[in-house]
DNA sequence: TTCAATACGTTATAGCATAACATCGCCGCA
DNA sequence: TGCGGCGATGTTATGCTATAACGTATTGAA
């Protein structure tokens, strides 16, 4: 779970604990787990979290998996420069898997092209179980 | 949206009025659109609803588009016979389109074996405009 | 008939997200 | 220096999405 600590200096003090929160974490986590954590830091409700996720999403920092209604940290520091992203959830120990698949990135271009239809945004999430957890039920 | 009228009929009567109100929609319903569509028919809680629901989409005869929280009819009959089903949601109309891509799939495949993760969903789901829309904001 | 499985009805509650409004601090500019 | 815009913040209230927990009814075998 290789999270950036390079953070960039610029955030202001809510989206830098909320960017925090989710770098500490292993796994996913939701607008109020975020609130619950930084409580101590004098956060107290729910829109000071989901403004501060809104910047960070919005700059490539964090992603939103709309299967969990859940945040992560990006953990590729060039996935901005990617087109699509796809999200490998466990749904053992909570991580997540990030990647980017020209392929499947270009034949979906070819859908669209195809379709007439213009792509604005595309969410892709696998859940099912990483090496680890397979092992371990086994 | 080519909605397919002969619908199984061992539904029960709630799961029967639930898949009427998709298949009568053009566009994706959340499950309190569903349940006010509905009251009419004597649905009171959105538990009757999500009860319903949870059964149509076991048998594929719906799905629930997670980036929206709502559902739609399945567009094709076959689809239980596919592996990944990915959707086009156009922000303009609402329309939904249901397609699966074989490379995708196998793609998708590939890196799963690479990686040791076994799959057991996957939610592809294309945000963005149809060939109509594009055409009238132009 | 008896039992188990499934569906149903109802109330209450949990979890996720935004509306609306006031305030503050920063920075460019008269 | 003082004004004015703008973005971030703080706070309260509200709306939307989903499930827990309980009891009843129906069905369909053994
Ligand atoms: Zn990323
Ligand atoms: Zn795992
Ligand atoms: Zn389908
Ligand atoms: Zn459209």
């Amino acid at each position: 779970m290789a999270h950036s600590h390079d953070v960039p200096a610029d955030l202001t003090r809510n989206q830098g604990l909320v960017m925090g929160a989710l770098n500490h974490s292993v796994g996913p986590l939701s607008a109020y787990d975020i609130l619950d954590k930084l409580r101590a830091d004098g956060l107290r409700a729910p829109l000071q979290v989901y403004r501060a996720l809104d910047k960070l999403v919005e700059r490539g920092l964090a992603h939103r998996l709309e299967s969990l209604n859940a945040f992560v940290a990006c953990a590729d520091e060039h996935c901005h420069r990617k087109g699509l992203i796809a999200f490998a959830i466990c749904e053992g120990c909570g991580k997540v898997d990030e990647f980017a698949d020209a392929v499947i990135e270009e034949r979906l271009g070819d859908w669209a092209q195809a379709k007439g239809f213009k792509v604005e945004r595309t969410t892709m999430e696998i859940r099912g179980k990483c090496e680890v957890c397979v092992a371990q039920a086994a």
